[in-house]
DNA sequence: CGCATTTGACCTGCGC
DNA sequence: GCGCAGGTCAAATGCG
């Protein structure tokens, strides 16, 4: 397909989402490396040699993360207990028997254990569904679980007993009997202690569920709020949207993207107009709507547009100026405008120059920035004529392994399924940004709801930057969730990634989205997100990393549209989840609300480094939300 | 020959 | 008003 090509993913559920990390398949990660290398064969582009950063054209991005492959999951049952023990070995006491092979599975992956449980247990069903999947499996999966650990257990504890019982042998021969009970005691204890474990990963897996389900809420919450305000000018095909939202999640998704292009563009809706810029080229549909848009109220875009660029579009012929002023729709203007600002940035260990997002995209420019020796790429997205999707690719100065690839605008066409997760990713943050910017404040109660909800048990990381003209979220992909703990500079929110570092890029942007939404809210609070305590047990607990090897699939989709609405029912269900919500309602509504003002400007004032800063100040915000 | 990239010039916004 | 930096354009170039 595309030349460009990126990913061949065929995941049926772009949104990668929460527990991706294990699978056990890992189709996806296997169509993905080839594409890459189909990619840039076919390509030919392998990078300008100049540029620093291609330094290996055909390297997938690799992402370093995972370290191993986790010995291609094991078992679950077995396996499940090793995790366990090793947990348990780690943090407190004996440090077990098992050999290096065991430990090394225990370290990688304590979330993995988890999944294997589950996903023993019910397999797909939380992969499938975080939400729905989650909680099923809290429901009925305890049971296996339960079971399976013992099982585990059983076997681990055997084997420590085994090898205590020889020597007991040794020492007292008839004592057989009594080897055998105190066996038994051990492997009571060992099934209780496992019995705890399990509550405690099953309470994790319930979070992560319930944070998901929050997002998805939430990302409904906005989308409808925009709609009903960006409808008065558009109408928005997200009708169906709205309704097929709750039902489905990688619909929603997808539909974000578009929807979003159609309120900026609405591609062949009324409107279209592209907004951006340029809009290039764009054909039918777009160019009629530009004129009637007249968008693009803010300077960029006009900016954009602006100079010779005006060009292909005929209609266009309004001096760019001229068209905003008399483009009806200010409020619309600004939407896209601020949409087109908002910006998603990943950040991934890569050696190929650029990642593969599903996306066909198109050299446009190149240019030295400022503070690093690596030149920026900019790249527009081809797959539509006038998709105003841009991205920037760049290596980080300090680690030029580490390849930040930054996404703005919403594309305006269908996408892939391998694009889709990106897509999603980049058009929710531009929601969420708006909707944070709302004066309603609606957006933002639900953004800081869900970033409550969320937090808890990430492992990787999100920033929220308020520098810069645009808001941007950064996405972490590079940090080890062990590291991240650690790492976790002030003034950087981080959010649940189920990913760590190693995710490829298109889980990263399957969780995107979410991240985004709180990212930009935040952001647009400005403030940044402090990991709730709870998050920070987690992390500490269990690390939720899962290594996952390169190819890694994702699971499977994991939503499907039955888990969505199961987990949304679920959600709405769940009695932490209300408590939470009315929270951080409450909260919002009593105090700080968002200032009528956009959010934006009151919310990044400093601007440049809410990074830095911001910790303390984010703190508190959430502090305050989570309260 | 067509297409994508390269690369210098140009434009805009912002800070001083 | 000037300079800087970011971003974009478009002619030139290279490759298949």
């Amino acid at each position: 397909m595309a030349k460009g090509g990126g990913l061949s993913i065929d995941d049926p559920d772009p949104v990668g989402f929460f527990l991706h990390h294990h699978p056990p398949t890992v189709i996806n990660s296997l169509s993905e490396h080839h594409h890459h290398h189909h990619h840039h064969h076919n390509k030919r582009k392998l990078l300008p040699s100049s540029s620093s950063m291609d330094h290996h054209p055909h390297h997938h991005q690799h992402v370093h993360a995972a370290t191993v492959n986790v010995s291609a999951a094991p078992p679950a049952t077995i396996q499940f207990p090793l995790n366990l023990m090793s947990r348990r070995d780690s943090s407190p006491p004996p440090p077990p028997p098992a050999a290096d092979e065991r430990r090394a599975v225990i370290d990688e992956m304590d979330f993995f254990s988890i999944k294997n449980n589950s996903e023993a247990a019910a397999k797909n069903v939380i992969s499938s569904s975080d939400d729905g999947g989650a909680r099923k499996d809290m429901t009925d999966g305890p049971t296996n679980l339960d079971f399976n650990v013992n099982t585990g257990l059983n076997l681990l504890t055997t084997n420590t007993s085994s090898d205590q019982s020889m020597v007991d042998d040794g020492i007292s021969p008839n004592s057989e009997d009594k080897r055998a009970k105190n066996e038994l005691a051990v492997l009571q204890a060992e099934v209780e202690r496992m019995s705890n474990e399990n509550q405690r990963l099953k309470d994790m897996l319930s979070q992560v569920t319930t944070n998901y389900s929050a997002l998805q809420m939430h990302l409904l919450a906005v989308m409808q709020d925009q709609k009903p305000e960006n409808s008065s000018d558009e109408n928005r095909k997200s009708d169906e949207k709205k309704e097929n939202s709750m039902l489905m999640v990688p619909r929603q998704f997808m539909d974000l993207g578009l929807a979003t292009a159609n309120n900026s563009d609405s591609p062949s809706s009324s409107e279209g107009g592209t907004r951006d810029r340029t809009g290039s080229p764009v054909n039918n549909n777009r160019e009629p709507a530009e004129v009637g848009m007249g968008l693009d109220p803010d300077k960029k875009e006009s900016a954009s547009g602006r100079h010779k660029r005006e060009e292909s579009p005929d209609q266009e012929s309004l001096p760019i100026k001229v068209p905003r002023s008399i483009s009806p729709s200010k409020s619309v203007d600004q939407t896209e405008a601020t949409m087109r600002k908002a910006r998603v940035s990943v950040r991934a260990h890569s050696e190929a120059p650029m990642i593969t997002d599903g996306c066909q995209w198109r050299k446009y420019g190149q240019k030295m920035a400022k503070g690093n020796p690596c030149p920026r790429a900019y790249y527009r997205c081809t797959m539509a004529a006038g998709c105003p999707v841009r991205k920037q690719v760049q290596r980080c100065a300090e680690d030029r392994s580490v390849l930040i690839t930054t996404y703005e605008g919403n594309h305006n066409h269908p996408l892939p399924p391998a694009a889709m997760a990106m897509a999603s990713t980049t058009s929710s943050a531009a929601q969420m940004l708006l909707s944070g910017s709302m004066p309603s404040g609606e957006g933002l109660m639900n953004t800081n709801f869900l970033t409550r909800t969320l937090l808890p048990c990430s492992s990787s990381m999100a920033t929220i930057s308020a520098s810069a003209p645009f808001p941007t979220v950064t996405l972490d992909l590079t940090q080890n969730p062990n590291t991240l703990q650690s790492q976790a500079a002030p003034g950087q929110f981080q959010v649940p990634f189920p990913n760590p570092g190693s995710s490829l890029p298109n889980h990263s942007a399957a969780l995107l989205p979410q991240i985004f939404g709180q990212a930009l809210y935040n952001q647009s609070k400005f403030s940044g997100l402090q990991m709730s305590q709870d998050a920070k047990a987690c992390r500490l607990e269990g690390q939720p990393q899962l290594p996952q090897p390169p190819g890694q699939g994702q699971p499977n989709s994991i939503f499907t549209t039955d888990t969505l609405s199961a987990a949304t029912a679920a959600i709405a269900t769940n009695p932490n989840f209300t408590a939470a919500l009315a929270a951080a309602i409450s909260s919002i509504m009593g105090g700080s609300n968002p200032s009528g003002s956009s959010g934006m400007s009151s919310l990044v004032p400093s601007g440049a480094n809410n990074r830095s800063n911001s910790s303390s100040n984010n703190c508190s915000n959430d502090n305050k939300i989570s309260s």
